[in-house]
DNA sequence: CTGTTAGCGCGTTCAT
DNA sequence: ATGAACGCGCTAACAG
């Protein structure tokens, strides 16, 4: 069977297409009665406006697209559902573009995009990625575009992140006052604000404490997660007194959890891991285990606010706009002991 | 800076709009000169053709539906993971639906999706759905509908799923083989194969060894998490000799942990648990935990190949095509004890 | 209050 | 090998 359309409806009810598009949009200048004869039948008929249609018509796509460099991984998982929240409240739809770290596939997705495809965009940027100059393309046409967790540190850009220096600091205080010495840092990627401002705050809590700053002991990870089972095997085994562990990310954070096993080095005996990151699960099932967990859900709502937010004024995303959350260390101890 | 549309590519150039038109989708009838000349001022005004124009004309969308209960969860950002992937090699794109298992919301999805926004459309039954009737809109409509993992057992239906009765027996016999006595199922939704086949193989398991099934230890969960919480506290409290726990999903093993950490049962000294999951985050840390993992990935890309097969088919999705994965018992143990 | 008309940007006849 | 013309289904401007 045929999708109905408009002419369809307009034939069966010896209307013209404009009154039974007027009708079913509730326009004030139509009769009562008529609007009710008309929906009744595109009901009766599961009518549903072509939205593509109406798109190219309106020059409004009613969708937003989202460009992430995984899923699998709890933080971008929770981004999604906040995001999708808020779209939902929208009558927004979205659509999902996953990098996987790779900075040509993230500039084809943005080049299509700049099809006007959506009417704007939320991203958070891949760790390969060198500079921001493919999302360009964006500002000229006019699509806006909200960035959050992965960023650039850019005056210019709409951002939404949290207090990454603060939590990086917190975190490696975490492990000294647990009794680390030797505290190695894990760093997600040297372009993105997030693993450098998380680096900071790391140095600054070593200073504070009279700890010494190795820079042997920061490693660069890589995006290939075989890659970096090896680079923290090799760390591990040059550098057998390292007795803490703080990761930028959770993937190097499940990387040195593979690598600890395999070489025999209990956790949080002989080393105390801390990580930024989600892990619901992991906290659950290792209640020795602390996280520096960051509001997820909450960005993804934030950041696709603020897009919404100038997709319905039209105006391109003020920078202004830019906000910062907070992360929380979360130390979870149960009454088991472990 | 308005975006270039054909229009202009021929002005700027003298020709037509639809020499334009074939020029850029390598027409066999345009001149190899013209065609360069073409496509080095597309390149330059970085034209990209209007997806909804395109659409429109076409009666395709390059588009395909995603509907999902839920994606803070590692099997389903798996399978959008492997889904993405194939959708891309299809030169498709993925729009992402979250069900969070209310069936009303499941409805307004489909129908909406009835509107032909995409060709063809992927789901994961939602909890709560009593039956399959609002997905026979989409039948009628002649849009390709594959369904994964949350199915329901009917045979009109295409369908990706894991051996789902074998593997529910491997994982209580496991419990079993552990010393485990009294073992409660938690039953993720009483009308979707997937919970009902691994009570299946529960029941079987138990039989088999000469256990009592015992109705009182199989709960039905809830869609919301805090239900879930106080129902399994519930069933603890009444019956403190249980000594194993399967969770049909790992939501409701999630929930478990939660309950046994609070009520001081300790896993898996006094309670083991086993789920249905992917929770790779939760076996690296907790290394006498055991899973059964399904293959949400693969799952993921097997749907969606057989959805991508009949759309460039133009044919109605073949029951025939349904296939059957095989889910993992994965036991993790590491050097260190427990 | 309702109908007529004119595109949105593209692909596809049909003509030359 | 190229151009002119039409229509996908919808909305909006302009009648009346």
């Amino acid at each position: 069977m045929k999708s109905t359309n408009l002419k369809r409806l307009a034939q069966e009810l010896n209307l013209s297409i404009s009154t039974v598009s007027r009708a079913l949009n509730d326009s004030y200048e139509i009769a009562p009665e008529t609007k009710a004869r008309v929906k009744a039948l595109a009901q009766l008929l599961n009518y549903e406006p072509n939205p593509y249609a109406s798109s190219l018509r309106k020059q409004k796509s009613q969708t937003i697209g989202l460009i992430l460099p995984e899923v699998a991984n709890n933080f971008f998982s929770l981004a999604i559902d906040g995001i999708e929240e808020i779209a939902r409240a929208n009558d927004y739809h979205v659509l999902v573009y996953l990098t996987h770290e790779s900075h040509s596939r993230e500039a084809a997705i943005v080049q299509h995009l700049a099809s006007g495809r959506a009417d704007g965009i939320l991203v958070s940027v891949a760790s390969e990625s060198p500079d921001f100059t493919h999302f360009d393309l964006l500002t000229e046409r006019g699509i806006p575009t909200v960035f959050f967790d992965r960023v650039r540190d850019e005056e210019t850009i709409t951002k939404v992140t949290t207090d990454d220096s603060t939590s990086g600091y917190k975190a490696t205080k975490h492990l000294i006052d647990a009794g680390c010495q030797r505290i190695a840092y894990l760093l997600v990627s040297d372009t993105l604000s997030i693993g450098l401002r998380r680096q900071q705050g790391y140095e600054d809590a070593l200073r504070d404490a009279g700890l010494a700053y190795d820079p042997e002991l920061v490693l660069l990870g890589h995006p290939d997660r075989e890659e970096n089972i090896i680079l923290i095997r090799e760390l591990l085994q040059k550098h057998p007194d390292i007795d803490g562990i703080f990761a930028s990310v959770e993937s190097l954070a499940m990387c040195s959890y593979e690598v600890c096993q395999e070489l025999g080095r209990r956790i949080p005996e002989d080393v105390k891991v801390i990580s930024f990151s989600n892990m619901a699960v992991a906290s659950l099932l290792s209640p020795a285990l602390t996280t520096i967990t960051q509001p997820a859900y909450e960005m993804g709502r934030e950041a696709a606010r603020i897009l919404f937010r100038s997709i319905s004024k039209n105006k391109p995303v003020l920078p202004s706009q830019s906000m910062e959350l907070q992360s929380q260390l979360v130390v979870r101890r149960s009454t088991q002991a472990s």
